[in-house]
DNA sequence: TAGTTCTTGACCACTTTGGTCAACAATTGG
DNA sequence: CCAATTGTTGACCAAAGTGGTCAAGAACTA
């Protein structure tokens, strides 16, 4: 049971527009950097959220994605959903009669609860509120580390 | 994020032989018709969980499977730790340093929370609190469902 | 010793995930 | 109109994970 890196990688450029949001359009090269996402995926998922109204993007020069909608207002329920990333946990849960336990099932309850919770905190969660709480990275490559302890990156 | 059925399949078998208890060891056939769980795939799970304490086998005639515990003190957070399947959701988490954002990742609060609150909700859930919800399925074959209603089995 | 039941290693098909690349469409500046 | 820039998209790809099977083997009982 774990969040797809992708989802990852769509909350932190997300993030990275908000803290970017009075510079004008960001281009994805830029935003790939920052935050250390590889560049042609970053593309691929600020095109999805495109479609999805969660950002807006404009091609050509002075091209590039800001935040769709209000910082406050992305939350990151939508974001997974706008991934397609549904916190769904099994199957049986919205589907009554998809097992042949159906309506005595006494597991359903719980992974709804479970679903439920996280559900829960992530819509109570928007991208402001982690804006706010995020240092803004700048565009130095990660490997010229300010911090006194050796960084070991994710292989 | 979703529960791999292979969790379900688990606890499922947990709760029939929570309701079996009195009954001796539950072969892993049985068990795998009772629940419609396929019995090779079964075995390989229990097996597991034996190996971890969970539930307790023997082999031979008159062997199979008994709880390793009692069913009250088996949550659903052991279970999935002892299937190997943890509550993690992004790596960060339990591994500062992992990325380069370390110690400053605005982020990382969120997925504890989630894991937190997942984690609290299977540990305060337990073997016996669903045996105790879930209605004894007899041994027959599922197609010959005795409710009204037409079931639709899982392709 | 035969039969039963769990154990385990080797496979397997399928899907998902993370990721790349190239062609293409739109936009802007000159 | 041209060239450069930047997002869009379809085709691909490798690797890992997931659900599942099979057969050989080990342990146990009668």
């Amino acid at each position: 049971m774990h969040v797809p890196i992708k989802v990852d990688y769509a909350v932190r450029a997300l993030v990275d527009l908000a803290q970017h949001v009075d510079s004008g359009p960001e281009r994805a090269a830029a935003v790939a950097q920052r935050q250390g996402i590889p560049e042609a995926y970053l593309e691929r998922l600020l095109s999805t959220l495109n479609k999805q109204g969660i950002v807006s993007s404009q091609r050509g020069p002075q091209g590039g994605h800001v935040l769709g909608q209000d910082a406050a207002d992305i939350d990151l329920r939508s974001v997974m959903e706008a991934l397609g990333d549904t916190v769904s946990t099994v199957s049986c849960i919205d589907d009554p009669g998809c097992c042949f336990h159906s309506g005595a099932c006494g597991q359903r309850d719980i992974w709804r609860d479970v679903e439920d919770a996280v559900n829960e905190i992530l819509a109570r969660t928007s991208i402001a509120d982690l804006a706010k709480r995020t240092p803004v990275v700048g565009s130095e490559p990660p490997s010229a580390s300010p911090q006194a302890a050796p960084v070991e990156l994710l292989i």
